[in-house]
DNA sequence: TCGTCGATCTACT
DNA sequence: GTAGATCGACGAG
């Protein structure tokens, strides 16, 4: 059910990026399982990405994570308050990730509802990348974990987009990239309720 | 060592 | 529409 380790060693992570949409993510944390599918990704390809953590070969304490093999979490805190949640991708050396912007939740929703503090369902309780990691459970103590773990993994049910659904734009939030803010490294499934707000 | 700014979200006015 | 929260990485000194 779990995909191979085989698919994340991928080296073009854009391509990645989009096979990710409609793949269905789940963690397990303190015996709950909560998940749903990805609506919405971002790619971060490696060191001539003036927008990733790793531009110009990189590494920290923090961004080490990306650099090790394909097939794991990567997850940092950003504006000191936020969780963000990357799949790390492509060989061990080579720091590309992909960022999860957005899912469509289908599992534990009385869960993430409570960690998000919500009463209702609304789509915003898993849409953008701080609320995505927040209702899944996930943070930085689960960085670097395997996606062939039983806490954290990616499942792939079937669920398929035509090139016509998924739209293709660049990403949010990384004008401090000059050019590289304009590749078009954003995907996400059109009209998904869930999909986040900018540039929609 | 200090100051700046970021792959953001929420709660206000 | 916009302020505030508040940690880690970086560059200047």
């Amino acid at each position: 059910m779990k995909i191979p380790p085989s698919f994340y060693l991928n080296t073009d992570v854009v391509h990645l990026s989009k096979s990710l949409l409609g793949k269905y993510i789940f963690t397990c944390i303190d015996g709950v399982t909560t998940g749903g599918y990805i609506v919405e990704t971002e790619a971060y390809n490696g060191i001539i990405d003036k927008a990733s953590h790793s531009y110009g070969n990189r590494i920290t304490p923090r961004t080490q994570t990306m650099f090790m093999q394909g097939g794991i979490a990567y997850v940092y805190l950003c504006y000191g308050i936020h969780e963000m949640f990357n799949v790390v991708t492509s060989v061990e050396g080579q720091p590309h990730a992909i960022l999860i912007r957005a899912i469509q939740p289908t599992e534990g929703l009385d869960v993430m509802l409570y960690r998000r503090n919500m009463l209702a369902l609304k789509p915003s309780i898993t849409s953008g990348p701080g609320s995505v990691a927040k209702a899944l459970g996930i943070s930085r103590a689960i960085n670097a974990i395997s996606l062939q773990s039983d806490t954290l993994w990616i499942e792939d049910r079937g669920l398929t987009f035509s090139d016509e659904a998924i739209a293709t734009v660049p990403r949010v939030g990384v004008s401090y990239a000059g050019e590289d803010a304009l590749l078009p490294y954003r995907f996400y499934i059109k009209g998904n309720a869930y999909v986040s707000k900018p540039n929609k």
